[in-house]
DNA sequence: TTAATATATATCGCTCGCGACACAAATGTT
DNA sequence: AACATTTGTGTCGCGAGCGATATATATTAA
């Protein structure tokens, strides 16, 4: 048995795990709203800055077109966002919040504190969560470049 | 702007990104051997203990049966496992390694240390490290008992 | 024993995530 | 200008994840 391919040796597992256990946790307080996890992260980035290219928030949330693309139609068809395609540049999209889009973050506002404080049985420490928080950071910039 | 609704603050974020880029960081190694990222993770579980069934790889995997199911049969019709019913229980159904999923344990051995050493320039140091697997276990272990 | 309930696994339908590839518009080259 | 190349986005197909629900078997209650 090679020690090295048990599976409570790998990270990986982990984080796959946490990542996927953490969304479970977010979907009670998303399903109202009508929204996925994915969906949420893209509101996020429309809310910090409204109308930005396909390429803008494919670059932020670190997911290709063939991903980003059909999430984007489909919160397109939910009347969240609204796609127009590039005066300039014709080949690019431009999407913007809708309406809708844009009052949803009045009712998303408390969900970060909702699932901080769901944590707080089980919250890192604020040095526990600096580290975590680095070195997530440091994986991702150096795992986004070696393409 | 609500602050705390900043994809920059968001640890769920980190983590999706993080375990979808190591995830990507595995599939050359793994694509020569013909596995997805779960389905060598069900091969670990197996690995480490021939013959379980598939309520013990869900609890080990943390994946319920509607996401094991298929996985299993997509891995049985790819010649890797086989799956048989239970006996004494016949709603059971058990796993087991096949010849050629017993033979891919030495194709795959070196896979770990390949990812070690693909991560030697951003790697955590130790004590990073111990913090990482430590706040991540911790997580897992709390939102895994939450349901 | 029979009926009610619980349990183990499976099925269905949807959204993601991603490799492979398509396509049009922009840019560079000759 | 004409052609080749690059770029921005989209399409297609497949394998996850997962909520909802189905099915068969096991267990418990009456």
């Amino acid at each position: 048995m090679y020690n090295q391919l048990k599976l409570d040796n790998q990270l990986c597992f982990r984080l796959y795990t946490a990542s996927r256990l953490i969304t479970q946790a977010y979907r009670p307080l998303l399903e109202p709203l009508g929204l996925t996890y994915p969906q949420y992260l893209v509101l996020m980035v429309l809310w910090e800055n409204d109308h930005q290219l396909v390429s803008d928030i494919s670059k932020r949330l670190v997911l290709e077109s063939n991903t980003i693309t059909p999430l984007l139609q489909r919160m397109e068809s939910e009347g969240l966002v609204v796609r127009t395609k590039g005066t300039a540049d014709k080949r690019q999209t431009l999407v913007s919040l809708s309406r809708k889009g844009i009052a949803l973050q009045e009712q998303a506002k408390d969900i970060p504190d909702c699932i901080t404080a769901a944590f707080s049985d089980c919250a890192p420490s604020q040095e526990e969560s600096r580290v975590l928080v680095q070195t997530l950071d440091s994986i991702i910039k150096y795992l986004k470049n070696s393409d």
